[in-house]
DNA sequence: TCCACACGGATCGTATACGATCTGCGGGCT
DNA sequence: AGCCCGCAGATCGTATACGATCCGTGTGGA
């Protein structure tokens, strides 16, 4: 008899699935046999889980300390949404001929629910995180490069884990990203776009998140050019 | 008393470093037991290191079947060069302000190797893909983003461990390269190129070697627009 | 009071042991 | 002859054991 899953799997599994819900928030310690006793296991299979999730980004390793979930300080955080812009924004290119109008939909029924939560009242779960990622996931999801979708995913991952979007993400610029959002699905459809355009556009609005949460002043719409400058 | 480093990371370095010098070659099989007899440790740490080069994707693992180093077939080899190409064409433009004149003489000396290279015997130990790499590496490191300089590093090691460029590299590409690598430090000296025009050539740069594997046919000069249709 | 130091608990790092699973091969049945 | 089954060797997966290291705490001396 043998489950689907070995050990080492399912406990990996557990733990990113915990450290991105925020069970285990950044900073939290992970101590092995700790983690062994609670999922019953031995603490090699956790060993290996946690070198994975090292190997991701997710948690720090110390040698003869242990393990905590990662944090991100602000520049870190910065240039990890720096690059889902320059990610995101290619893949939409890429995406552009490919995206079916099923998807277009769906990512519109998305963005629409953003809108609900916009005016509702505070973002107690993380919903409109997950919903914003699955937004763009449902689009960046249809590129053709293997690579670029597991990097965007991991991006995520790591944006998730860190926790920075549900703890500071300003309400006017919720606002300001649904629009975009709408903007972004009013160039798919169209079909004609110059693919410049759309990767431009596409990467502005990633970038527009920077500057709203680093000064909390208004973010333009999709017309900004620049690529924010760091202090 | 301790060595400075834990078993499973030398463990860890010594694959890695085997991996990418073509030692263990692409679907090279790494039995746990035999690398642990070789490198004179027991086995959980080697199973360590294989975790880490799995979640970075120079291993694949299978379940009571083992590891093997990863093969990369046309199609993602050339996904991860688009990768590189999206990645390089972004840090050149974020590095464009930051990279000091040293930077871009030890660049145009690596270059000049190159070239010395192109006339001579063909490339028997990789040397001309290390000068490559290296006269990226030179130019990107001085990227003010981290994640970003991590990924250009983590896809050209597997660009490396799939020895494709060792193997299939045309030679009057190699003439092209290291003219279009002139172009770039040309712009780089002038200071005042406008970042997008920047960043379209390196990323063209790049994708233009997509091209010259791919048909054979002569890649054009940095002058090229379009992205590589795949078949 | 303040610092140096030693001690104990907590935790990590690795070796060893052993059961589980796969793979290849050879014998027997049809 | 061809196919199925079962055995043996190789290898993986995990538990357990134990030494090594770190860190907090308390004690003694300056």
């Amino acid at each position: 008899m043998s489950s689907l899953l070995s050990k080492h799997e399912s406990v990996y599994r557990t733990i990113r699935e915990r450290i991105l819900n925020g069970v285990y928030g950044p900073g939290k310690r992970l101590v092995l046999s700790a983690i062994a006793r609670d999922l019953d296991v031995s603490p090699v299979p956790v060993r290996e889980a946690m070198r994975r999730l090292e190997a991701e980004g997710l948690v720090t390793f110390e040698r003869n300390i242990g393990a905590r979930v990662n944090t991100l300080d602000d520049e870190g955080w910065e240039q990890l949404v720096e690059m889902l812009a320059l990610l995101d924004g290619y893949a939409m290119r890429r995406a552009q001929c490919r995206i079916p109008p099923a998807a277009i939909g769906e990512a519109q029924r998305l963005n629409d629910a953003l809108r609900a939560h916009a005016g509702g009242p505070p973002d107690t779960h993380g919903e409109v995180m997950a919903l914003h990622r699955l937004f763009h996931r449902t689009l960046y999801a249809h590129g053709d490069n293997r690579y670029l979708v597991e990097s965007l995913d991991s991006a995520w991952d790591r944006i998730d884990a860190s926790r920075v979007l549900i703890s500071r993400w300003p309400a006017h610029r919720l606002a300001s990203s649904v629009d975009e959002h709408d903007e972004l699905l009013r160039l798919l459809r169209a079909g004609d776009v110059e693919p410049n355009e759309l990767e431009r556009c596409t990467r502005q609005h990633s970038l527009n998140a920077i500057t709203a949460i680093r000064g909390g002043a208004h973010a333009g719409r999709l017309s900004g050019l620049s690529l924010p400058a760091r202090p």
